[in-house]
DNA sequence: AAGTGTGAACAAGTTCACAGCC
DNA sequence: GGCTGTGAACTTGTTCACACTT
């Protein structure tokens, strides 16, 4: 692909995957972008827009085969290829992310767990021992990582992610509300609930919902 | 305010915010937005447009009161209100978020556990009964809620925002994978960390990293 | 001298609309 | 006839650059 491809529909990639698997698993064959876009509540050019950076997947007159379309965005995705994610901090927060159903089944195989807190280094979850965090740096390399999850305490996380990117992780999910930095080939989002609240309010605030 | 505010624009808001908070608690008085930008990786220009669209709050020659500007930001999204929350699903995900102890500090207020699991039911978190999910829609006509948060499984997803937005809840946070509607007066976003972590496996695929 | 606030220029992203193919 | 793929038109969002204020 010689031309740039915006991360805005690289970031929508993944719901019209989510909803193409579906139907593939109910046995739908066809979709026009028509009915992906108002299961999806997006616009039907929008859709054919961003998969035509991709290739041509459609047929005209016909729609989308939903099996293809489904493989094509495996293949874009990378979601053809395991990953291998470590979680580190394995509080209340890190337990739920770390035992969280959703990324076994998609290609995410949490291969390491890791937490500061003597009272849980050694124990087991989900059948695996939770490891010193500070042995996540050599651990890292003997066994490389592709992705970090952080849900440690804020005022850790630099120091985590630093460990992180020192052993060679690429992209990193920060559950911390500290904003961090990365180098520039690495890939960082963030998870914060707050920010997502206080927007809300924002809106919530025009409409007189508020109480004193 | 005459003119339409962007989302992109509110969205910013709460990183300004919480930036400003950090610096007020540090007794910081001025700051430019050249600095606010390098702090948190913005433009300058982004900075003074996003706030320009709701008043003049900076001096120039001088920057920006760190105080002002907080408490500005403060009102503008509605953080000086207390905003109740329930929280629906109390299993792993649903405990830790509503144990987050972040939510409190910000205006926070949970108000309401629910869940539909008898194991669970009566049960106490934080010093709060955890009720059963079918009291809740005569709960909020009681007592009415602002904010709904929903980690229940995801077929259960729709059922729940259908109950909290007939219940007057005008905000819905859903951890659920599940595309939920909601009427067009209602805030709605989603925090999937697969959708997340599929986005970033985009761009791992193309620096090579993927093992088979 | 330094730094805001903002119209104007620019860039990015979305939607339109239609030629082309099934 | 129906629906894709895509340039072109449009809309939205970002950055520039400078008049203005302290």
């Amino acid at each position: 692909m010689p031309i740039e491809i915006p991360d805005v529909v690289i970031d929508r990639l993944p719901l019209y995957y989510r909803l193409l698997s579906r139907l593939e698993s109910e046995g739908r064959g066809v979709i026009s972008s028509q009915e992906l876009g108002e299961e999806l509540g997006v616009t039907p050019a929008q859709i054919r827009k961003d998969l035509s950076y991709f290739g041509r997947f459609g047929k005209q007159g016909r729609g989308y085969s939903v099996q293809r379309l489904a493989e094509e965005l495996r293949l874009i995705l990378g979601l053809d290829k395991r990953w291998r994610v470590v979680v580190v901090g394995i509080g209340r927060l890190g337990r739920a992310i770390s035992s969280y159903p959703g990324f076994e089944g998609q290609g995410f195989d949490i291969v390491g767990r890791y937490d500061a807190n003597p009272a849980v280094i050694g124990t087991q979850l989900d059948g695996q021992e939770i490891r010193d965090a500070r042995l996540l740096e050599a651990d890292l390399s003997a066994r490389p990582a592709d992705i970090g999850i952080v849900a440690v305490p804020a005022e850790y996380a630099q120091q985590v992610v630093d460990t992180l990117t020192r052993g060679g992780v690429k992209a990193v999910l920060n559950y911390t509300p500290a904003r961090v930095q990365v180098p520039p080939d690495t890939e960082l989002k963030h998870i914060n609930p707050v920010v997502f609240l206080q927007s809300m309010t924002y809106h919530l605030k025009l409409r007189g919902r508020a109480r004193a």
